[in-house]
RNA sequence: GCGGCCAUAGCUCAAUUGGAUAGAGCACGAGCCUACGAAGCUCGGGGUUGCAGGUUCGAGUCCUGCUGGCCGCGCCA
């Protein structure tokens, strides 16, 4: 697995502790064993409990295994061997090693080890590598429908593929934030056809109108034919069948009204695309809107919809028909795979393109125009075979090469639902979706209410603030709840919406986190004058703790873009805040301490601040100085 | 019928991708503020990781089977 940065990490003067150990452990690992050691990864990592040290060293179990024809090595006599072969280097960082168990090597740095490294990391970086720009990668996220609201599923599919873009973005790529809305073809000509055989004023026309439209659309449009046929065959009785066939003939001229509202958009039918135009301006004013509220940076430059492809469908097409990849079914154009049954629709009998079409020309637009090595689709879980389809299809015609040689690499990012309390998908009791306007409306007034208590209590630091004040913490609150919440769990996973879990700031909760940085900045803040500069000394086992947590930040932020986990970077500012708050309760910082320790506790203080606040910046969550 | 995902403490979730005694939060019990911010900290009880096998020095993690749940399966997106 290669880096995320392809430069080493080590000449960036970061401090990064892990990498430091593992070149040491490689220079240990070739003087002891030669090619076979080379070969070998160190394999450090943070160790599994405190009382094993700092960190572990686990290559001597692994090494045992591929050595044992040519030795007989066991794991203990071949980490003591590379213990033995350990470059000065390596143990000038670390107290002498420890072989425990079958034959972990156990890492105890140096307290000067951890404060050089602290210092090192102590600047506007702190810590994380920068790939500056030089690597690419474009991300599908939001994903909204024209004309309808935003609802919960809109939220993951946003929230998520912002914190992976932001993740990248930390790491110096350079992102292509890719909304694929959906503004085209027939579910939006049969909207807009509703709407003009309503005469319904459409330069004035809300998002609410839009909705009932869209809905009222869909249903016209259901056709029950399967249903009409069966009632037939079955002879089920006169009455049902004349409502079906009613229905039948209702569906048939909404449907032919569609089309031809279809036709003329796409042939550029001036009024018609005039007013199509309309219906994106009102959806997309609310979405960036919602976006806004959000912490999420989507505009209009991201937008890359259907009707963005609509010119290189019957390319994308043609290419699969040229490179004999897709062959005639039944009048439908299918591309097949060797390995399954199931075939991927480009083409149906009418000649038009359906959603796989408009996929497969994305994912050449990403590759091809926008140079990006990196495909992330942020997308319901329930779409899984869907990608899969289209990668491989992808791949089979080859549309993953890269100028340089190399291929790009396709990824979808499944999330699962937001189930209500009864654990089936969140709905209102009227069976309707949430919107999603609704339910941040309620999360911005209970972290409204929640800020406003406190502040009322005279000795808080926020007694006396202004309305607006409040009003704006109380937003920052709120949304944090929600964010956070979902962002700290496995994304592939469903989880139940608990507003009052979510809003209750304690424990892992994104208001726990924000409380942390508050708290420091409210030092910091009493703190007049600080020594920037200053040593810093590793005393206290707290203090310890927190230069270790601190350090392993950009870890936290390599490992969730690797992995495109956030719950990964939640799960480090969750033990930041929380080890912090351990120093905060053990350790004075502006009482009763010398000057030295004053200024080196105050110096943690301030990186600790930084660290939280830019770990939430990723997770586009605000932290206010006071709340 | 075929395919995919999942099952961990009473509840909601982790587990550094095969490493040491499976960890947090909530809830429950016991402590800590004339306050460097108690939205906090410390300590405690709570587990046959759905079941049965297998692979190996080592399995919540990998393989096989079973049970239970969710999801998907050609002209919607």
């Amino acid at each position: 697995m290669s880096s995320l940065c392809e430069s080493n990490s080590s000449s960036h003067g970061n401090g990064d502790l892990v990498e430091q150990l593992a070149s040491g452990f490689k220079i240990a690992l070739q003087g002891a064993f030669g090619e076979a050691g080379t070969a070998t990864d160190p394999s450090i990592k943070v160790a599994a409990n405190p009382k094993f040290g700092d960190f572990q060293a686990n290559f001597a179990m692994g090494l045992a295994k591929t050595l044992a024809s040519s030795h007989g090595n066991h794991p203990k006599e071949i980490a003591q061997l590379v213990i033995d072969h350990a470059p000065q280097s390596l143990r000038d960082l670390c107290e002498p090693f420890e072989i425990a168990g079958p034959g972990f090597v156990n890492i105890r740095l140096r307290p000067t080890t951890i404060a050089n490294a602290l210092t090192a990391m102590d600047n506007s970086t702190l810590g994380v590598p920068n790939a500056k720009g030089l690597r690419t990668v474009a991300v599908d996220l939001c994903g909204v429908n024209v004309a309808k609201q935003m609802h919960v599923g809109h939220l993951r599919a946003t929230i998520i593929g912002d914190t992976i873009a932001r993740l990248y973005e930390r790491l110096g790529w350079k992102v292509y934030r890719q909304n694929h809305l959906g503004d085209w073809g027939l579910p939006i000509a049969m909207t807009l056809a509703a709407l003009r055989r309503a005469k319904i004023e459409i330069a004035r026309v809300t998002l609410d109108d839009l909705n009932t439209a869209y809905r009222n659309a869909q249903a016209q449009g259901r056709d029950d034919e399967p249903g009409l046929a069966a009632a037939r065959a079955t002879q089920v009785g006169p009455h049902r069948i004349a409502e079906l066939e009613a229905q039948h003939e209702g569906a048939a001229v909404a449907l032919a009204d569609a089309h031809d509202t279809l036709r003329r958009l796409q042939s550029g039918d001036t009024s018609v695309v005039a007013d199509w135009q309309k219906l994106i301006d009102v959806t997309m004013c609310e979405v960036y809107e919602t976006a806004a509220t959000l912490g999420v940076d989507l505009k209009p430059d991201h937008n890359r919809g259907e009707s963005f492809f609509r010119d290189r469908l019957a390319p994308t097409v043609d290419a699969f028909v040229q490179a004999k990849l897709a062959e005639r079914d039944a009048g439908a154009l299918v591309v097949r795979f060797a390995d399954r049954e199931r075939p991927l629709l480009i083409q149906k009998s009418d000649g038009t393109s359906l959603y796989a079409t408009t996929d497969l020309a994305a994912v050449r637009y990403r590759i091809q125009d926008l140079g990006a090595e990196r495909v992330v689709y942020c997308v319901d879980a329930r779409q899984r075979d869907h990608f899969r389809d289209v990668f491989d299809a992808v791949r089979l015609i080859g549309w993953t090469k890269l100028p340089s040689g190399s291929d790009a690499h396709l990824v979808h990012v499944p999330f699962g639902a937001v189930l209500g309390p009864d654990k089936r998908p969140l709905k209102t009791r009227s069976g309707e979706n949430f919107t999603l306007k609704a339910l941040l409306d309620e999360a911005v007034a209970r972290g409204r209410r929640e800020v406003r208590a406190r502040s009322a209590i005279p000795e808080s630091p926020t007694a006396g603030m202004s309305s607006d004040e409040l009003d704006a913490i109380g937003q920052a609150v709120g949304i944090a709840a929600i964010k956070y919440a979902d962002l700290s769990s496995d994304v592939a996973r469903d989880y139940v919406f608990d507003l009052d879990r979510m809003v209750s700031f304690e424990g892992d909760t994104g208001p726990y986190a924000q409380y942390a940085h508050a708290r420091i900045a409210g030092i910091l803040a009493k703190a007049s004058g600080r020594d920037a500069d200053c040593p810093i000394a590793l005393v206290n086992a707290e203090e310890r703790a927190l230069a270790l947590a601190l350090l392993r930040y950009s870890n936290a932020v390599e490992d969730a873009a690797k992995q495109l986990a956030p719950n990964r970077l939640a799960a480090f500012i969750h033990e930041l805040a929380n080890t912090f708050n351990a120093f905060y309760q053990a350790c004075p910082v502006l009482r009763g301490v010398d000057d030295a320790t004053r200024a080196s506790r105050l110096r943690m203080c301030d990186i600790t601040r930084r660290v939280l606040a830019d770990a939430l910046s990723i997770m586009g969550i605000v932290a206010p100085n006071r709340m």
